[in-house]
DNA sequence: ATGGAGACTTAGAATGGCATGG
DNA sequence: CCATGCCATTCTAAGTCTCCAT
């Protein structure tokens, strides 16, 4: 499957054989790696007892607490300023969850979470976070350098010939649960994990990793079919999580490549899947007008699939496939558009999708008929789901599922948004204004947002009030009656600056709830933007940071000028 | 077909560290 | 020189999609 994708990029117009480590060892299906090695994950400290002057409270009275008790009284203890603490969800799964933990006595005498005083421990916490910020150089050096000794010991694995770094080699700590948006099981008791609730994965004839003293593993296994190093299930959801490598590492980045590679391939034949669809939309079966409408809306809208969830296990969120009549408002007329469909519902970590979308008329009627006598509460697509939406996508083109189109549709954007926003003849500020604006038009396209920064407010009256004042100044300057020869430059000046403000706060107040780096990360093909990179002489790194540059090292390795997507 | 386990990508918030300008 | 704000990094939740058992 991967030398497919190899070979279509050496046979790919203009292209150079720049490609190296990028095409040495190809392995058999399904087969990741041929060695693999490394020291097991890092796991957090062992919880250590508060001192005695630091008390906990119920009722008025001082408890001394059990050791498993009084951990899980710091956590909640330690989230008091977080608005989570105030919810009643989190505080009665909090409260049934740390009962779980208490001996038998604590257990009758806390009954009332009301009742509960965490203030000296509050404190505490907030006391040693504050000494840390005021730890002096030397101690910010020392824990530093051991930092750096954790990384070197932990961070790294081989695989194969080469030394990769781990993406995440901790444990994740214990603590309490604080899902996205309205989440049913937030404040439960995200558990401890013991070595011996891991697997360990590593080659045979690796070193294998020791347990911490005193502690096995759960199980070690020797599975190159996979790419994970060690994994273990969490108790929220019952679902696994992994220690897998960063996303610099040479199987991450062909990954990545391979994912483009189809996104590029949808290039070559969407159109026809395109008319497919809206042949589509006039079939006899129902569940086939389903589909084109929701492909519609993926292609058009870049919605994701929209897998079913479990009720109660998560929150209540939504993608295409998983839509409800009560997400979607028709209007026949609106704002001087015609067939307009108002969507309304909460997708991915719960971020609101607000759209008005004028759409064809085929489109508006099926909709029209699928709402038919239903409730608000009813999938508004009754007969699809993301299985039928991804089969039917592979048999139009190999690789090709829901998720494809946000790809290609990000990338193909980005693309034309540079060719159109961007001039050879621009400064380079104003080039990199340019590639922030295509990248924008991309993060709005797939609906990339993000809380606007606590000291947003504050941070555009700063600059809102630079601008008053220049503009007060420029004001009095031009109202002065007498002409003063050597105030004309100073007056030329400082328009242009008021300008340039003027310029940033629209940015900036553009920017507030808009993510970019999302789709730079996930969504753009980095070739685009090397080739943009290049043809403007711009230096890649205006664009990406080290990391990112890492990341991206196969697509900065083989892209010349002439890129197209 | 259906559902659940498993593996992997995508996501925004929190945190950390460093540059910048008053 | 230090506070402050910004950017990069870390964290881990929340998706997508495949596979396999029934």
């Amino acid at each position: 499957k991967y030398s497919s994708v190899i070979q279509l990029q050496k046979n790919q117009r203009g292209q150079r054989r720049r490609l190296r480590r990028w095409e040495e060892e190809k392995y058999e299906d399904g087969v990741k790696w041929r060695f693999l090695e490394h020291k097991g994950p890092y796991f957090p400290p062992e919880y250590q007892p508060l001192p005695d002057n630091v008390q906990f409270y119920y009722n008025g009275k001082a408890v001394k607490l059990s050791l498993a008790a009084e951990e899980v009284a710091v956590f909640f203890a330690q989230m008091l300023d977080h608005e989570y603490t105030t919810k009643k969800v989190f505080r009665e799964n909090f409260f049934k969850d740390w009962r779980k933990e208490m001996t038998h006595d604590e257990r009758s005498l806390i009954k009332d979470l009301d009742k509960c005083d965490f203030g000296e421990i509050h404190a505490m916490h907030k006391a040693k976070v504050e000494a840390r910020k005021n730890m002096s150089k030397e101690e910010k050096l020392a824990l530093k350098e051991a930092n750096q000794k954790i990384i070197d010991e932990f961070g790294y694995c081989l695989l194969d010939h080469h030394k990769e770094r781990i993406g995440n080699f901790k444990i994740e700590p214990p603590g309490l649960f604080r899902g996205r948006g309205e989440h049913p099981k937030q404040g439960m008791l995200k558990k401890r994990i013991q070595p011996e609730d891991v697997i360990i994965n590593c080659s045979k004839n690796s070193c294998i990793p020791a347990a911490p003293p005193g502690h096995h593993w759960k199980e070690i296994r020797c599975d190159n079919t996979v790419t994970w190093l060690a994994s273990w299930t969490e108790n929220i959801q019952g679902s696994i999580k992994y220690i897998m490598l960063n996303a610099n590492s040479k199987l991450k980045g062909e990954k990545d490549w391979e994912k483009y590679e189809i996104a590029r391939k949808l290039k070559s034949c969407v159109e026809g899947i395109r008319s497919q669809y809206h042949q589509d939309l006039k079939s006899k079966q129902m569940g086939t007008r389903q589909r084109a409408v929701a492909l519609y809306f993926i292609d058009k809208l870049a919605l994701r699939a929209g897998n079913e969830k479990e009720e109660g296990e998560t929150a209540d969120t939504v993608g295409c496939c998983s839509l409800r009549v009560e997400h979607i408002t028709l209007h026949e007329q609106l704002d001087g558009n015609e067939c307009v469909v108002e969507f309304d519902f909460l997708g991915k970590d719960s971020i609101r999708y607000y759209n008005k979308v004028p759409v064809i008329r085929k489109v508006f009627k099926n909709l029209k008929l699928f709402m038919e006598n239903k409730e608000p509460g009813d999938d508004m697509f009754d007969r699809l789901n993301t299985n039928m939406l991804n089969k039917h996508l592979s048999s139009l083109m190999m690789g090709l599922t829901a998720k494809v189109f946000r790809t290609y549709n990000a990338s193909i954007t980005l693309q034309q948004q540079l060719r159109e926003l961007s001039n050879k003849s621009e400064n380079q500020a104003e080039k990199l204004l340019s590639y922030n604006r295509a990248n924008r038009a991309v993060a709005i396209l797939c609906n990339h947002q993000r809380a606007p920064p606590k000291t947003f407010e504050q941070s555009m009256a700063t600059l809102q009030a630079k601008i008053d004042a220049r503009k007060e100044q420029l004001a009095l300057a031009k109202s002065d009656r007498v002409y003063i020869p050597r105030k004309k430059n100073a007056v030329q000046r400082s328009e242009e600056q008021l300008l340039k403000l003027e310029v940033q706060a629209t940015d900036r107040e553009e920017n507030k709830q808009i993510a970019l780096g999302t789709s730079k990360l996930n969504y753009l093909d980095p070739r685009i933007s090397v080739a943009w990179c290049k043809n403007m002489e711009v230096p890649l790194e205006k664009i990406y940071n080290k990391s990112q540059r890492d990341k991206f090292a196969w697509a900065i390795d083989m892209t010349e000028a002439d890129f197209e997507f």
